[in-house]
DNA sequence: AAATCGGGGTA
DNA sequence: TACCCAGATTT
């Protein structure tokens, strides 16, 4: 779609009209806007902690990590300073930590660069870390009432309707489109309410699947209601399903009630959060582990003798493969005694991931024997709130517990 | 331009 | 399932 395109597009709408549809849809925000606790004021830091949370979050999901986040962390220069496991605490189970780690690195740079505040000119707000084309238009017109637009998945559902615009919104290029196009139908005098407006017409209204388009306030400038063809757009093109990966998670409980947890590397997917000791095996692998596991526990409950499964009587019900894989991945824990019970799986999907998760619970006798690694330590239940857990390791929490295995009180 | 980075809500 | 959500960064 060349500027061309958009320029005859655009140019059905006269001032008048562009006016008056400005006129009536401020008209509607005014009546119907959502009261959000970060609506009660102009705060910069309360718009900027809000925005980042709602990247790829829905409203009803960061209310409360935001009062959270607004009570551990009252001024920029709290953030700047808080240590690391307390902001992975703060943002436990809203997913993509690095936006609460980048947000803490624009919070220095805030107190280096602009005398601890939000600066007030687009560029500067962009050159905060975290802080891309949405986040910096958001910030710059909610809260310095700057005539930008803050593009995002309800500007450009909302705008392809309106004008049945068909760039793919799946491809970055696109954006620049929906820029334009937003540029020249927005109010100047008050680019706050109409960029929240378009959030909320596109969360309550402007729906991607059935949109009300009988409560409407555009529903007269709408070309694609006029059409009825509300539901070809936005156009986009299909995203990759995601890859399967297969773990074990090694549960292993010592003699005091403490279970073995390993800090994540620094980088990459979950950074720094703490989890059961994890190990990929092949999908082959998995699948026979599973299976034999299943007719192992099946036998046993008719035998109803053996109370515990060891490293050696592994091979009984596994093959002899597997047992000798199983030994080589618990190579360093020779000392665990591997529990018999009903098999637990766990699996949690990422949004280019799917995790499959074997879990195996193990008991260890003598405490001595065994050599914590770096970045591992033993920790009892009561005190796992102090880790920062990503889900599918509450996953695995809530699944022992519902076992027996893992017991929450001392 | 494509891949990486979470997790929940919805039909 | 598949898609969407107040996206940014890295490759």
């Amino acid at each position: 779609m060349t500027k061309e395109d958009l320029s005859g597009i655009l140019a059905q709408w006269s001032p008048e009209k562009i006016q008056k549809f400005q006129t009536d849809f401020l008209n509607w925000y005014e009546k119907e806007r959502r009261d959000l606790p970060w609506r009660e004021n102009q705060d910069p830091y309360r718009i900027w902690v809000s925005e980042i949370m709602l990247q790829q979050t829905q409203v009803v999901t960061v209310i409360p990590y935001f009062y959270r986040f607004m009570e551990w962390f009252e001024t920029i220069a709290d953030l700047a300073e808080a240590p690391e496991d307390k902001l992975l605490k703060a943002w436990e189970g809203l997913g993509y930590y690095s936006r609460v780690r980048n947000m803490q690195v624009a919070a220095q740079q805030m107190m280096t660069d602009f005398d601890g505040q939000m600066p007030q000119t687009v560029e500067e707000i962009s050159s905060l870390k975290g802080i891309g084309p949405y986040t910096a238009g958001a910030i710059a017109s909610i809260a310095f009432d700057l005539p930008e637009p803050a593009i995002d998945g309800n500007v450009m559902r909302v705008f392809s309707r309106l004008f049945e615009l068909e760039a793919d919104i799946a491809k970055p290029s696109s954006r620049k489109v929906f820029d334009y196009v937003v540029r020249q139908v927005m109010p100047h005098h008050d680019p706050s309410s109409f960029n929240q407006g378009i959030m909320d017409l596109g969360s309550g209204i402007c729906t991607p699947n059935s949109p009300n388009c009988y409560e409407c306030p555009l529903q007269e400038y709408c070309q694609s209601f006029a059409k009825g063809t509300m539901l070809n757009y936005p156009v986009k093109s299909k995203k990759v399903k995601s890859r399967p990966v297969y773990y074990l998670a090694q549960v292993i409980k010592n003699s005091k009630n403490e279970y073995l947890l390993t800090q994540r590397s620094s980088e990459g997917l979950l950074a720094n959060m703490w989890t059961f000791p994890l190990v990929e095996i092949s999908k082959e692998e998995y699948q026979n582990l599973k299976t034999d596991w299943q007719s192992f526990v099946a036998a046993d409950n008719q035998q109803q003798s053996l109370e515990q499964l060891t490293l050696d009587n592994v091979a009984e019900p596994f093959s002899e493969y597997e047992a000798s894989y199983l030994k080589q991945q618990t190579g360093r824990y020779a000392k665990v005694v591997w529990q018999k019970q009903p098999l637990a799986e766990v699996t949690h999907i990422f949004s280019h991931l799917k995790w499959h998760i074997l879990v195996i619970p193990g008991f260890l006798n003598e405490d001595t024997e065994f050599v914590k690694e770096s970045r591992e330590t033993f920790a009892a239940p009561k005190t796992f709130n102090k880790y920062p857990f990503p889900k599918p390791q509450q996953k695995i929490v809530t699944t022992l517990e519902n076992s027996g295995y893992l017991i929450a009180e001392e």
